[in-house]
DNA sequence: GGTAAGTCTCAACTAGTAGTTGAAGGTCCC
DNA sequence: GGGACCTTCAACTACTAGTTGAGACTTACC
């Protein structure tokens, strides 16, 4: 049988084959005495859908329906919804955290935080009584953030992902502007709308760009 | 019972509510009687539950041990892998298309797919017999490219995206620049390790900040 | 040609997940 | 005090994702 697969997936066994060729998620060739034949490509298949299965948890009908569309050439926003939907998407969950709070969430040091902020990743809102207090974008940046620090990079160098991000976000702003131009909740939803998706998109987008571009460079 | 989230979750019987407190993922409070109070907390955590499995199929235990590590306030590398693990973000699918099957896949007009090459987005493989070759990297680049050109951005401002994202792959570059520069495997596979983590790091950062400039760009 | 190891189908079985249902009883509130 | 709600607990159900076993066939090797 398929050894090339036991090196990432140990547990897999025959059965299991024969299971996913049952439920339609595989069609192997077959012999003239009616062997199952794998194809390369029928490898690569069967390997997406147990990692698939392995880090995603996605249901086997799951994937074959992703497969499927792949297949189909499909419209990939239904194939790629691995994030939160679209309306959800600017969902605040109204955490509300002091600057103690959000180094412990965040496992920043205080002297990283302050980086942070004054490199404008960071943009806490201030209190008339003089406190600070940090919201759940605040959170999510400073877990990244750390991340990154945990590898080696400085203020210095998140700067220039922020200004990145500003500029995609003054990209983004124009493409709402005449929605938002008045103050009418239709327009504000589908404007909130096209921000979900484009946003969604250009993440995407900029992550692609840079896998692609890392990959080029490890193959070297 | 709780009818806010049914608008939500039309489905959601009061026997799962109890079932999801017997599994370990709400624990309400009680009335003197032993009747469930459920705080807004609760609320929006059971949201977040239904959310989990209805969007990203998860099963309860795992978004359980989310929860749990959210609470604690853990390493959120862990929290958020929503996405390839390290070993496989870079693992190409081996998949090379011709440029019409890349029109077909990613739904983009031949006119678009020439603009996204003019600007460097796609980078397609030349063989030598004058054809050129897409592989998968550049699909994914293609589908996330063609959803904002739907919503009216061109190739000029997707060439602002391509320059950050030329930029953070510099950064990272950086970061590994030693470890790659004597052919040792191991320090090959650490390399891919960091960059691997680095990059899902800085799509996540870009993305939180994006979303954050969004937010309040809407809230105003 | 024999035989061991592997494969085939098909049906039956199993383990785990995610709940639902029903019985017996307590609470809330008019 | 009665109807509508809530409680627990055990049993039951539906579905997913396979495994196991029987009986038959194929492949490889001596």
């Amino acid at each position: 049988m398929i050894t090339t697969l036991r090196e990432e997936f140990p547990e897999l066994s025959v059965s299991k084959i024969r299971f996913l060729e049952g439920q339609g998620l595989i069609e192997p060739e077959r012999s003239a005495s009616g062997y199952r034949l794998f194809s390369p490509e029928d490898v690569q298949r069967i390997a997406f859908i147990l990692r698939e299965q392995r880090d995603n948890y996605l249901p086997l009908k799951v994937i074959k329906s992703r497969l499927a569309s792949w297949e189909r050439g499909d419209d990939p926003a239904d194939v790629t919804p691995s994030g939160p939907p679209p309306e959800s998407y600017f969902a605040a969950s109204g955490l509300s955290m002091t600057p103690e709070e959000l180094i412990k969430a965040s496992g920043l040091s205080p002297r990283h935080l302050r980086e942070l902020v004054d490199h404008g990743l960071l943009t806490p809102m201030e209190l008339p009584e003089g406190k600070v207090v940090y919201r759940d974008d605040d959170l999510a940046i400073a877990r990244a953030a750390r991340r990154l620090i945990r590898q080696g990079l400085e203020g210095r160098h998140l700067r220039v992902i922020r200004l990145a991000a500003d500029r995609e976000v003054e990209l983004l702003q124009q493409l709402v502007a005449p929605l938002l131009r008045h103050r009418n909740p239709d327009n504000r939803r589908r404007a909130a709308q096209i921000l979900a998706d484009s946003a969604h998109a250009g993440a995407q987008l900029g992550e692609s760009i840079v896998r692609a571009r890392i990959r080029r460079l490890l193959e070297r």
